[in-house]
DNA sequence: TTGGTTGCCGCAAATCACTGCAATAACGGC
DNA sequence: GCCGTTATTGCAGTGATTTGCGGCAACCAA
């Protein structure tokens, strides 16, 4: 529930309109404390809204992304999102057989990293550091 | 061209077969000298061998990948692949509105990322750092 | 409150990536 | 060089996500 009113209020204020369908899918994640793929966003939200459509659900989780109001996560080959918490970031992993995941702490995430050096090739197969900014 | 041998080598060892399918997208992947989508790779494959699938390109990049001879790029909502070459790793900046890419070495990946820091959610919007690994 | 503008939604179709299955062909043994 | 085993291919889907478009409705101004 914490945290709609200022998601609200920077939608408005960058020029979007409030819409149920947007409501809902913004409660829906809020109210979920872990990441959510879109396809259950959708279900939950029929219990709301009958006549949702899931290109809604996408373009509206690709708004709130847009905006900094969620992060997206790529668990396997499915998109999921949970609400952005300055406060609270961390990263994930992700099994790559099974897709499982793990959250992990920053200061957990640097000590794995130091560990894992010697290993490198073996049980990890891939680090990743990507930036992306607009031109 | 070079960089064939060893890869053939390291498909057979692992006890994989050598087809002609596979030898050309070898072949694609390792002459183009950048980044090279699914679907290029396939065009340039039907030339080489009219009936190939594009099933069959797909499952081959994964192989590949899955061997270490091939790295995947995400660029945009497609994957491309390039030769993986342990003595020109690189990483890629990928702008999020025209899905331009641009080629970072790892010293300039370390310079822009503390240049950066002051500018956090203004122009860049997004640092990921992803660790994978087998359960 | 009402009317006009324009952004948003639902629908349908496209795109990209992947998978199951039967037919085919690569490769080691003879 | 031929044969049998079995990995690999082509084909025909399926799943996830995105996009084009026409109608609808949120919102601002009067």
């Amino acid at each position: 529930m914490p945290g709609h009113e200022s998601a609200i209020t920077r939608l408005r204020a960058a020029g979007y309109r409030m819409t149920p369908q947007r409501l809902s899918v913004l409660d829906i994640v809020a109210r979920r404390s872990g990441h959510i793929g879109a396809d259950e966003v959708w279900n939950l939200a029929k219990a709301q809204h009958p006549y949702v459509d899931l290109a809604t659900i996408y373009r509206t989780l690709q708004l709130l992304k847009r905006l900094g109001v969620v992060t997206e996560v790529v668990i396997g080959n499915k998109l999921h999102f949970e609400l952005a918490d300055q406060h609270n970031r961390h990263n994930h992993m992700v099994c790559s057989e099974c897709d499982a995941v793990q959250t992990l702490s920053p200061d957990y995430l640097a000590e794995f990293s130091r560990r894992l050096e010697p290993h490198r090739g073996r049980e990890v197969h891939r680090r990743d550091h990507r930036a992306e900014a607009q031109c």
